[in-house]
DNA sequence: CGAACCTCCTGCGGGC
DNA sequence: TGCCCGCAGGAGGTTC
């Protein structure tokens, strides 16, 4: 589900939502295991500490607490919500965080391809699953150098290469097809095939799509809810993302959904070459 | 080695 | 109406 806007939200309605004096008074598992077992007695280590800050790597949200991070990531269904007073658990809600005043912020995720785990402030670039995490599209050292020198080794396609953590980190199926739209890229262009001047034009598409996407709150296709369970906007603004079938917004050409290793993938014929 | 494929899991929409 | 199939925003492991 969540590409980095909606992470990205779920990040700043976090922050709010925990306010400046937020206490972990309790962790509560309502299951053992999201994709991988957590690690509980690290994860119960927090109780009785104070939340210092949220921030976001990639797609990952970091919780950060006086002695530790909680690091969670959304996986496809993953959303965290705040609950005031008793709270009505449904069956896909798998941890329940306890929060000073009565409140609780409770992770639900029905597929359960998310992530709870634990990292310690010194392994905050070297945690097996932050480590190989490539640079951050908002940041100025992602450019059209950085971009360049990757594409041109490889062969893939130039979506997949995209869409590679490893390269450039938070992009995921709906807005790599929107910056590539965006930036009148094919999909299935080989990586080292894309001209200089394309990817020049790439970067700022990359960036202008997630911005424009953070501030309408994420899209919302089935899933993703801001964390007061509200809807996100930005599905209203797609261009080529599930919109097979119909005509592009641009030149009325009808838009195609190729399958590119094993993913959906929507493009418009005229405008993208 | 890189790239494509497979897998984890549940829910839902479309087609029959 | 009801059942079955295919597909879904991710990403790590396996295979070729």
């Amino acid at each position: 589900m969540p590409e980095l806007p909606e992470v990205e939200n779920t990040c700043r309605d976090l922050h709010a939502g925990l306010g400046e004096n937020s206490r972990l008074e309790k962790i509560e598992f309502r299951r053992a295991d999201l994709r991988d077992p957590m690690p509980k007695k690290k994860l119960k280590s927090l109780e009785g500490q104070k939340f210092l800050g949220v921030a976001r790597r990639a797609k990952y949200i970091l919780l950060k607490l006086e002695n530790g991070i909680m690091l969670s990531h959304l996986g496809m269904t993953g959303q965290w919500r705040f609950e005031k007073g008793p709270v009505q658990f449904g069956i896909h809600d798998h941890v329940a965080l306890r929060l000073s005043e009565g409140k609780t912020l409770v992770f639900r995720d029905p597929r359960r391809f998310g992530v709870l785990d634990f990292v310690q402030y010194e392994q905050e670039n070297s945690h097996k699953r932050l480590k190989h995490l490539g640079l951050e599209p908002l940041d100025p050292e992602f450019t059209a150098e950085a971009l360049t020198a990757h594409a041109k080794k490889s062969t893939a396609p130039i979506k997949s290469l995209l869409m590679n953590q490893e390269i450039v980190v938070g992009v995921g199926n709906i807005y790599v097809a929107e910056a590539l739209f965006r930036a009148g890229i094919q999909p299935r262009r080989p990586s080292r095939r894309v001209k200089q001047s394309e990817i020049e034009k790439l970067i700022p598409a990359i960036r202008e799509i997630l911005q424009k996407a953070i501030e309408q709150g994420g899209s919302t296709i089935r899933d993703y809810r801001r964390a007061d369970a509200s809807e996100g906007g930005f599905q209203d603004f797609h261009q080529v993302y599930g919109r097979a079938g119909e005509e592009c917004r641009v030149c009325n050409t009808v838009i195609r959904n190729t399958v590119i290793s094993g993913r959906s993938s929507f493009w418009c014929p005229k405008c993208q070459s």
